[in-house]
DNA sequence: GCATATTTGTCCGTATGTATA
DNA sequence: CTATACATACGGACAAATATG
């Protein structure tokens, strides 16, 4: 039929179409999916739509209402609030076990210089995604592919509560020192000061995003 | 059409029925999964029985294979070392921070003294129900859902190694007592040392899988 | 190595119940 | 309260890939 390119199963090709389309902010929270609409806009049948929005609501970025059809999860502050708790058992967790000469302090470093370089443009989406790309490499730290899957999803949907916020510099752009410091820690093989400064990061962000949460709650 | 009973959508009833099937050994690693032999099983359609297995799939306990269909999940070596790091970030990092009179405490009693009737009555599978009751109690201590979540999934796929095996006395019997050291330590307060013991614990299990494992394999 | 049967991948049409204007 | 729109689920169809004899 219209079948073409990958041999990936198209539910999967058009889950990560669809994340994709949600991490950048082109569906915003709350926003009705209708199973009609998207399967002629990319050309699938319902079926096969039906199949990557399963996928889409384990992952927690979609909700899913019976017999009302599939939304934009929208964040509030229980989900930041449990969100942060798991970045800290991760994060802090694969810190404080760390080895210096893992592979992924290399990529952290990378993320760290990449950070500085778009925050010297002004570019604050840019610093965000840096940032969360080290981040993730922390957890890498802990060799574990279940952990770093389990944390790419929940980084997306904490990345729809950032585009909610829509604050990106103040939001991202404080951190990357305190990245610098923590990466730094952890290259030394001080692993246990690593962990504590991550935990620090981590509360002062939750704070930040909490109190933006607050801000733009009463409207 | 045979649409009756419960308001949930018909994929994740299936995907809880499948699952249910393959915690209990019902179906077996490895084994093929037909489209057309299950949607008559369940009398269910087609397309519903393949929204189920994406679910279960996404899980880790099936497997896809482009073009040839699903299988039941085949635990290998490689597989139990990632778990068990899982559970050494996970209970370690719960114990480590937990407060001795949180609820889930009352819930870590109650599965060691579920353990030790059954361990009596030599019923080993219920042993090993209740050892994973507890851990997962362990776990609700860090009071964030997508974390418990996230452990009940690796603890499904863990089993299913367990089912492999097929020693769940040797598998479980020796842990109750550890478990119930945790215990005492934690109600008392010295969440370091908890920590420290169920650091130890998850060594000694997952040696003891490993060695099973390597038996089994050298047939 | 080939012809054939089986199975998956995907689409379409349609009936039914539910929610909303 | 009726009408409409939509999600839910089923069944049939066919091409492509795979397994089988």
């Amino acid at each position: 039929m219209t079948n073409t390119m990958e041999t990936l199963p198209l539910a999967d090709r058009l889950a990560r179409q669809l994340r994709d389309l949600l991490i950048s902010g082109d569906l915003i929270p709350g926003q009705r999916l209708s199973e009609a609409a998207f399967s002629e806009r990319f050309d699938v049948s319902r079926n096969s739509l039906r199949e990557a929005f399963r996928l889409l609501t384990k992952d927690g970025l979609l909700r899913h209402e019976a017999n009302r059809g599939v939304f934009v999860s929208v964040p509030t502050m229980a989900t930041i609030i449990d969100i942060y708790r798991v970045r800290r058992m991760l994060e802090c967790g694969a810190l404080r076990q760390a080895w210096h000469q893992h592979p992924a302090v290399r990529t952290m470093r990378e993320a760290v210089e990449s950070a500085k370089a778009k925050r010297e443009q002004a570019d604050w989406l840019g610093v965000g995604s840096a940032n969360m790309m080290f981040h993730a490499a922390v957890v890498a730290l802990s060799d574990s592919s279940r952990l770093s899957e389990f944390y790419a999803h929940v980084a997306a949907e904490l990345r729809l509560g950032f585009l909610l916020l829509d604050d990106p510099e103040g939001l991202h752009a404080p951190f990357v020192d305190l990245n610098d410091t923590i990466l730094g820690l952890t290259e030394k093989g001080n692993a246990h000061e690593a962990a504590h400064q991550m935990e620090a990061y981590l509360n002062l962000s939750e704070r930040a995003i909490l109190k933006a949460f607050e801000r733009s709650a009463d409207l």
